[in-house]
DNA sequence: CTGAAAGCGCTAACAG
DNA sequence: CTGTTAGCGCTTTCAG
């Protein structure tokens, strides 16, 4: 495998730079200085050209910019953020998996909203390996981010609280922080979760699956538990028979599903908690002639045209939440730090509404 | 709206500056002088701990060490990456839309491969916007990235051969460049669609429609003279009569399909030019009794439940691919520019093989 | 093995 | 309106 610079590895960088073959200085490139030495003015007044442009007279302006046109200069921005405090327009993202739908949604709404405030997105996706998060969280930060959101895989997060400290804004998506002070933005997970199981109690089912992620997750352990909670309430005590969970793809969840239903007595109706355990519970279900009911966590392209039940919310406001959070903290805010809960809304598309066999 | 620093405007940068708040040398944050200060040791040694980690002293790094951690230190790559040459360990990628899994995926296999080479991906959604397309490309190249990877929206490539020149490796995807010589990675479309047409046609289709994306994009192109050429060589000499496009989005698609299907003699097989156009025509499909065979291009999530036959491809090699010419191009490879063409598998799984009415 | 000096490209003070 | 001086945080000569 190649190796260039930037690596992990402190000699990576230097293999890298070797490697890349030309001299670390590229001198071809223009810089302002030049462009100052064209136009004959001075680097400050070349440099006001490209800032405020206060202050420049009209013609002098035109002089510097026709220099820049014929050179091809174009700004630093490595050298510009660097002088403007360590700090740069970069606002990093980490994310379980650009290619989840659920994910990039989040990415998509973050990066909007962003945009708008003249700042960047730069993201990378954990593969909800929480040593992989943290290597990406310290590189981003090394990066000089000027905030971070995180949709996190690791349980304790104290280990960022000495770049809190040094007011680096944390907004954590999805799954609440634990063991240190910062803002998130979470889903109801247990609205979502009882509202389908009385769903599902109010089709007359009583024998109810529910198929989970890995169950060191945060929102995993909500819904479990509010499922939990909501079938204990309805007097039925043994709701544990059909909890399952560990199924982080679809391929697991497939293979869960077919189990549960080779039981003996088999589930009446199925509650999975997330696309992607869905996804594979469809095609655990596929032909089946009596299937059972089925509520999915998360909404999904085309899911209304499979007439799935889902338990629906916003993952591209729940990227936009975090920025108006963390643009606040940009702007000085000072609070504590917030919860946003966002709701969940069950959207009934005819799977969760088959009645108990 | 917030505006902050780093804005396209050039005066949302000191806006900006203004209301983070803070002083711009963040006073607090200790650099590597200050863990040289507290370890006795000269900025220099304190520096090769960091890096080369030859040639020290193992009691001194290990002083070093301590001090660091004392202090929470965190290297400044901004400040390494203006030293080592103006260009950062930052590959840029330009896409649609993070929301579309084509693109996703393109983004995950390209976030692999340069993660393995020790380098970083920061990617930009353009709307399929030229305008914002370059907007964006300025700002990752201001940025300077090492390389860029584009999924272009733009038909003319000319304004980017000064930068070219300069030495950055760009490689487009999925749509070949124009007026530049660069590396790209594109997909077999003509193959793709002759294919399919050449399914139908075995299946006894005589009337077949097309229902493209945007007739600007190259890819539309490449497939629409593909659709022509195998209708043409059938015997098929009005193959215009149901071609269609301009249908970006699965409402657009939609209404299409359902106004091919109110015509008079309505086609009896569609070809949907790429995943949302397909989710669109399955809208429109959805409860007839006598549905036209369709073939997609591009697979998706769940077309296997839905009985979708399409033009399968690999996005997210796609996104391997490009990292691979671009890292040649780094390790000073000086060809001339390569076109790799991936090739597509039709993939029959029912809807596809519906014969003529 | 270690250090002093110079400078990457740019911008913020202050003068003029 | 314009220029000079200093320095962001780090690494690279080149001497010890």
């Amino acid at each position: 495998m190649t190796t260039l610079s930037g690596g992990t590895e402190r000699e990576g960088r230097d293999e890298g730079a070797a490697m890349t073959g030309h001299t670390p200085t590229e001198p071809n490139r223009p810089t302002l200085r030049q462009v100052a030495e064209l136009s004959e003015v001075s680097l400050k007044t070349a440099s006001r050209v490209f800032n405020g442009a206060q202050y420049v007279a009209p013609d002098t302006a035109a002089r510097v910019r026709a220099a820049a046109e014929q050179l091809g200069f174009r700004p630093n921005t490595i050298a510009r953020e660097l002088r403007a405090g360590a700090r740069s327009a970069l606002v990093g993202l980490i994310i379980g998996d650009v290619a989840n739908p659920f994910y990039a949604r989040i990415a998509r709404g973050a990066e909007r909203k962003l945009r708008a405030a003249g700042l960047r997105l730069i993201s990378a996706s954990s593969d909800e390996d929480p040593s992989l998060e943290r290597a990406l969280v310290s590189d981003l930060l090394e990066r000089r981010v000027s905030a971070m959101l995180i949709v996190s895989s690791e349980t304790d997060h104290g280990y960022l609280q000495a770049e809190r400290s040094l007011g680096t804004p944390l907004v954590f998506l999805d799954r609440a922080p634990h063991d240190i002070d910062a803002d998130a933005v979470v889903l109801d997970n247990r609205g979502g979760i009882t509202d389908a199981v009385h769903h599902l109690l109010r089709h007359g089912h009583r024998r109810i699956a529910f198929v989970g992620d890995l169950n060191r997750l945060p929102t995993h352990l909500e819904r479990v538990a509010a499922f939990e909670e909501a079938l204990a309430e309805a007097g039925i005590a043994d709701w544990n028979v059909y909890a399952r969970d560990g199924a982080h793809d679809a391929e697991a969840a497939e293979s869960e599903v077919r189990a549960l239903l080779a039981l003996p007595r088999p589930p009446t109706a199925l509650i999975t908690a997330n696309n992607r355990i869905t996804t594979g519970a469809l095609r655990a279900l596929r032909g089946r002639d009596q299937p059972p009911a089925l509520i999915g966590f998360d909404d999904f392209d085309l899911a209304d045209l499979l007439d799935v039940t889902v338990i629906a919310h916003d993952p591209e406001r729940m990227g936009e939440l975090g920025v108006e959070l963390l643009l606040d903290r940009l702007a000085g805010r000072e609070d504590p730090a917030r919860r946003v809960l966002m709701p969940t809304r069950l959207l009934p598309r005819g799977s969760g509404e088959r009645r108990a066999g």
